[in-house]
DNA sequence: ATGGGTGCAAACTGTTTGCAATCTG
DNA sequence: CAGATTGCAAACAGTTTGCACCCAT
């Protein structure tokens, strides 16, 4: 899934008891437009979904709520819509749950810096091991922690 | 490193600037207490640890602070001698950082029951691209997210 | 028309921080 | 002794929740 239409997100709510919202929409249509690799926080989700309303429409009123998008992620997420990243500290992330997931992270724990790689093999050994324990897979994600080059050199810590 | 003496502890304290105290000797002597594959959150963590300080000396005064608990925790995984798991919702959890970081998780959305599994070409997958990047790897971690069987059959969700 | 979804504001939870007192090297 | 570490309590940040209203089905 990298692109879904309103439509196809209303069936895939609907199908499972959930209803198409304004919201949902603009939430999703969000995550498609990001370029690939990129993610958000709740916060940042919700201040570039309220800018994004205001260029449009010029009215205060278009406002999503935090809750509603602390809502509509998890929601996203349990469908597989969406995964969420935990990086750094605090801030969790999230971005669009495409179909081949060979994109991972690697986080230095002294600085924060996070960098992505992918890695094709780790998707079949995932899937491989959530069938046996009869699981459906929604998500798969390796994260490497470790010292930065420019850390380890400037031997802080 | 499955077991380390208060000694080797202090040293490897001492040889990055910081200092070996009896709450880093506790806390670190509590998790390689653990049965292999337990966890523990911070809070968890701070509660067994005034819980045995009360049953060995009668004192209500042995107490570790959990802030103290906290800056533990994070100083030991930048070291490299605890990892921190992020499972379910919110806790995060922490062990001791095996060697062989053959030791992963498989986490249900729904329900949050966790399952671990072990894989140990992801080690080896995990060192390799670290070291292309110029990390120095302290932790290594494949999490895999789905639905459990029986939350599937339930169809909660 | 039903009951799922939303917004708001208030409550929470886990975690962090300033500071004075205390210990380690 | 100097400087790292601790405990305490207060502050925080991100996230969740109750409730009344609203809207998709």
């Amino acid at each position: 899934m990298t692109f879904l239409s309103d439509q196809a997100l209303k069936d895939k709510l609907n199908n499972r008891g959930y209803r198409s919202t304004a919201q949902r929409q603009k939430v999703l249509g969000l995550f498609m437009s990001l370029p690939q690799g990129e993610h958000l926080s709740a916060e940042e989700l919700h201040a570039t979904l309220i800018k994004n309303d205001l260029g449009e429409t010029a009215s205060v009123e278009n406002h999503i709520s935090l809750s509603t998008v602390y809502r509509t992620l998890h929601l996203m997420v349990s469908i597989g819509l969406l995964r969420e990243l935990e990086l750094a500290e605090g801030h969790k992330h999230y971005e669009l749950n495409r179909p081949l997931r060979d994109h991972h992270h690697l986080v230095c724990l002294n600085c924060n810096q996070t960098l992505e790689f992918s890695e094709s093999s780790i998707a079949d050994i995932g899937e491989k091991t959530a069938q046996n324990a009869g699981y459906q897979v929604l998500d798969c994600q390796l994260t490497l922690y470790g010292i930065c080059t420019s850390c380890t050199a400037k031997n802080s810590i």
